[in-house]
DNA sequence: TAGATTGTTAATCGATTAACAATC
DNA sequence: TAGATTGTTAATCGATTAACAATC
């Protein structure tokens, strides 16, 4: 109806994790008090050069003064608008074992825009049931739930052997993001968008720092 | 003692984080009954090109034979040596809400070489109590315990607000190395290595992906 | 032998940083 | 005005990919 979305050419993947960055800590910015910042403050405050942030900011258009700086509450509601979170995602979780229901019970997220409103299982004695005030449902209700419900993005929390089934049947539903806590690769068409946390490879990054300290001194 | 240690110049990080991918693929195949396999099979597995694969392990030696490929095993022994995994690592958590219960319960990860031996809390319900068989003491016995255990790992699981006084206590007790999944940026010395995840960083990830796909159809 | 695949060097590509005119 | 800081272009840096001789 409107081409007043600019053409956004090619911004680098790991232009949009810093912005994410960027974000939370603008956000801790405005707690602190600070109304303004600036592309050197905010680049300390994570590591990163003044040049980075800026540039980075660059590929979506312009939200600062020069000779002033950003005001923080402003550079954020940009960054939400960029990223698609200046409105409410509801997610649903598939597999209620311990780590789905201390996602369920973790409140961190729903600040940020994401509220998880339903969860699947297949155990019978879980379908049914209630979860901090989330009904749970068998995995077979999902494409209808989900639908019904406007779900796009799902967050697997299943045992490795059954993720790439439940990754399908996510698929299957129209699910159009899907966050893997599953340790193994999962393979999804190119139309769903698919992030992988995997806890084990992480420590492993870590043992690889330790390591690689200790050899070196 | 030894300079057995090849010099190992420059690795980029992405490298690493790679190299967690293959080990992880390679058990895969293993699983699947394949003694062996080659840099274009483990790249397609991934979505990386097979020169890329050979570039990474390139950095740290040779693993394969011409004409062959790489036995399936034997690479898995080479990473696994490499990230420093070919020993156990004991892990604290630091944390018991839902999250620190949930990784407590999750045995995923001693497959690879991490197995969280204690837990810590200030919450005096908690102390002195048993989760999984794992005993949970209170944060000030935490240098007193991990340097007895010579635990160098921890993971944290404590809300945003603390994060930054947990991460100092942690450096304080000694620890080499933090897993960090409070949606805040901690600071810590540079002999310090640490890891974030945000589960609210995925999301809008995800939120951006599924956003701009929208756009551009 | 012919076919397959490695390890490695050189070429390409993309991302980060430096520099600076414009602006407050 | 002088000082600060942006947005942006050009220069640098680093990482990925292509190509190929060596090898099984």
């Amino acid at each position: 109806m409107s081409d007043a979305q600019p053409p956004q050419p090619f911004v680098p993947k790991a232009a949009i994790s810093r912005l994410s960055l960027y974000l939370r800590e603008l956000q801790q910015l405005i707690r602190n008090g600070d109304e303004r910042t600036s592309s050197t403050k905010l680049g300390a405050l994570l590591g990163f050069t003044d040049a980075q942030v800026r540039k980075d900011l660059a590929h979506f258009g312009q939200f600062g003064t020069p000779g002033i700086g950003y005001r923080c509450a402003d550079l954020i509601d940009a960054i939400r608008a960029i990223l698609g979170t200046n409105r409410p995602w509801p997610v649903a979780v598939v597999g209620m074992g311990n780590l789905g229901r201390a996602l369920v019970g973790y409140g961190g997220f729903a600040q940020q825009g994401f509220k998880i409103t339903v969860g699947f299982d297949v155990d019978p004695r879980m379908v049914g049931s209630t979860i901090e005030n989330i009904p749970v449902h068998h995995l077979d209700e999902l494409a209808k739930i989900t639908a019904a419900a406007g779900i796009k993005m799902a967050i697997m929390a299943v045992p490795a052997a059954a993720a790439q089934q439940v990754a399908d049947r996510l698929v299957q539903a129209g699910i159009e993001g899907i966050l893997n806590f599953a340790p193994v690769t999962i393979s999804v068409p190119n139309a769903v968008s698919q992030v992988g946390v995997d806890v084990a490879i992480e420590l492993e990054q870590l043992s690889y720092a330790i390591v690689t300290k200790l050899q070196n001194s």
